[in-house]
DNA sequence: ATACTATTGTTGTAAATGCAACATATTTTT
DNA sequence: AAAAATATGTTGCATTTACAACAATAGTAT
């Protein structure tokens, strides 16, 4: 779409547009693979296992702003997948606050490195045709972006 | 986070996490600020309106695709700004079949201004600090990024 | 010491969202 | 011409999501 005259940037030319759109796009192709799949997993609990798998000991909270959801729906993903058996859950303390803590159970990982192994090659395959460094690139951009966008906002998570 | 030692890519070191984390960042912001500003409309109803006044006539399925969301809840975002007045919806045909038009009424452009005029500092000062050829540059990567993905996802809208 | 505030997790609820099913009309196929 | 397929918009529903209120605990202030 081009700009007008008047140089009025239009919702559909603006940056947040273009987030948005790529973004929606990634997920419904992940939620597809994920169905086609079979899986015993929704895409959210898996990142949620991801993230655990590699950060053992975190607290709900914590996970809560890696996966970011609230701390209300990641307490039902995590629900979700310790009634699968893929995490277990224990009382713990951080900075004297009682917090539940969590880690990855044995089935856990094995169906985390299974899904991995299913996954990989079909989500590289996604951006075969961008330049990596332009990939790293945007990655990084979108990381000081996003920087001063948390200076802005209120969250409370 | 640090890549372990395996190489294996972990969800928050995807490009697919910094998008989504992004996105929902610059989101919560906007409706935040639409919220501040008590403005009589949605930050959806607002991206609806700005991409109706640049498109004079869209059918509603075309405007779906461009404001991201299904014909169902296009649907009702429509309903919602005939009622309030700033769209006309009138019936035509496209390539032969009926469809449901619409264009801006007077004071949907008036508002539409209003609005602009109270939020475009607003946002330009989100990206101040960022350089403006990176955000080009992010941009386009995103836009070949997005095509690429258009062609492996089942859309139908 | 008592009251206030802050942190963490849970529950409830209202809104947003996507999806399937439907109604209508038109094109294509047989 | 009849049947099947396609395009468009609407309705209903089940899921997701955000947000506020709450419970429990611990630090801080008066």
């Amino acid at each position: 779409m081009k700009t007008k005259p008047d140089c009025k940037i239009h919702y559909t030319d603006s940056i947040y547009y273009e987030l948005e759109q790529t973004s929606r796009l990634m997920k419904k192709i992940t939620s597809q693979l994920f169905t086609k799949l079979e899986l015993d997993m929704t895409m959210d609990e898996y990142a949620a296992l991801d993230t655990i798998s590699i950060n053992a000991g975190i607290c709900q909270r914590d996970l809560a702003k890696f996966i970011l959801k609230d701390r209300a729906n990641t307490g039902r993903i995590l629900d979700s997948l310790e009634q699968k058996g893929f995490i277990t859950r224990f009382i713990d303390t951080k900075n004297n606050r009682l917090v539940k803590k969590m880690g990855i159970t044995e089935n856990g990982l094995k169906e985390l490195n299974m899904i991995d192994s299913k996954i990989e090659t079909y989500l590289k395959s996604l951006t075969r045709k961008i330049d990596p460094a332009d990939v790293d690139r945007v990655q990084k951009t979108l990381k000081s972006f996003r920087i001063e966008l948390e200076k802005v906002a209120e969250i409370n998570i």
